[in-house]
DNA sequence: CGAGAAATTGAGTCTCTTCAAACCCCGTGG
DNA sequence: CCACGGGGTTTGAAGAGACTCAATTTCTCG
């Protein structure tokens, strides 16, 4: 099954028409090479982009060069449905790895909307799934610890990835986001990143090796974190 | 005009037939005390919740009753448009004043939206405008000092309720978030905020009156903000 | 094997937090 | 009319968590 639809299929139904309609609207796929980006902050794209392979992110950039990343995209994900509905984005995304996208261009979406109720239904719930997942970091930025905020988003990245089959239970997985990365998402410096992934891998609730995602304690981990999944909104239990 | 015409129409085009279609499909008025919920977090309402008048403001509770506040809103505001998408709300909204409300049952929104395909492009919007400000509020959760965070919060709410005419330039308005809600929202402690605000007074930038919303400065207040209107995606110069 | 990127470590500093108390405004009741 | 009380604001001081600076080690890849 395509990514796209293994991650749409989490968060509702569709049926096999919308499915041929919406993987025949797919142009591409197309490179993008690590540090280069997807979609310009400011710009006024044409088309959303969805990830097939690879790891992107969106980010803002403050005017003395800080950076906070906003999510993480993987696989399946569509990196901004967002340009079609306000037109100019006001973040960035970032290939983080070297990415292979497919482009969706506007035109064909309001093509498929109109047809298929359910897909743009789809969509619009894909969308503001992306919302819960900002206003569930600015909890963390805002109201938790160091400790809390870094166990909070292994959690979520572990999740995510698992339902695009990139990650499971008891399975190490590679994990390309550096600890620089991790900083900017989190909110916090890159040493006290470090240090604090330490004060996990000791708790023996990470894996030491910092290139693989290895959850060792899942209990322990979701404890410290605090972390609920609901606010994913799938349909499964991917927990 | 209808307040929550006033603000859509800040966002998008709205014909004259949908806005008395939409207009006539709102319920209420009704009346929600300080202090209350307009929607419970974890619940699953059958209707949408808009503001009539007053201030709301959607939050997440911790287990240890720490409170992220994710945004404020104003008269004009759709609360939870969000329930209509994603069936089950991830987080509470709570009237920060006295509120006077209209609902919007999901099934008339179901309606409005498959008759006038430009009204659900206009409430999608609407939808993703919040996500928007969500994300800004990550960044300066995540990457911001106190005083910028509270500089661009206070920017934030001054262009918010001018769009609905609650707010003037040159004009003091009437301005009743607490200190402790200003906590709250920004991730600071209750006493950083006051000590915070102080600063700003003796830059002269914003008014010394606790219960007003004056800005004094509004150029300097930007700069120390870092604001910059455009996430707000309002049509007009707002600024 | 060398070079650059990423991770790690240590030390000193500072922002922001916490605790605790006082103050002020304002509506209420005696 | 004034004491009372409560919410909100203000202040001070001490402490902690996170940041910065800077150097070193480890990893990765050509």
């Amino acid at each position: 099954m395509h990514v796209l639809i293994q991650k749409l299929k989490a968060l509702h139904e569709i049926s096999d028409e919308e499915e041929t309609a919406l993987l025949g609207a797919l142009e591409g796929p197309y490179e993008v090479e690590r540090g280069e980006d997807i979609a310009v902050d400011g710009s006024m794209p044409k088309h959303s982009t969805v990830m097939l392979a690879g790891v992107a992110c969106r980010y803002k950039l403050l005017a003395d060069g800080r950076r906070q990343i906003l999510a993480f995209e993987y696989p399946g994900d569509i990196t901004d449905i967002y340009s079609y509905v306000l037109k100019r984005i006001d973040h960035g995304i970032g290939a983080v790895t070297k990415c292979s996208t497919a482009h969706l261009p506007h035109k064909a979406i309001t093509a498929l909307t109109e047809k298929y109720p359910n897909l743009a239904y789809t969509l619009w719930r894909d969308s503001l799934v992306d919302t819960a997942v900002a206003q569930t970091w600015l909890v963390n930025a805002g109201r938790r610890s160091a400790m809390e905020r870094l166990a909070h988003m292994i959690c979520e990245q572990f999740v995510r990835l698992s339902v695009v089959g990139l990650a499971k239970h008891g399975e190490p997985s590679k994990f390309y986001i550096t600890q620089t990365d991790l900083a900017d998402a989190s909110g916090l410096s890159l040493v006290h990143v470090n240090k604090t992934l330490q004060l996990l891998k000791e708790k023996g609730l990470i894996g030491r090796n910092p290139n693989l995602l290895e959850i060792l304690n899942w209990e322990g981990l979701r404890a410290v974190a605090g972390f609920d999944p609901t606010y994913l909104h799938l349909k499964g239990t991917h927990a």
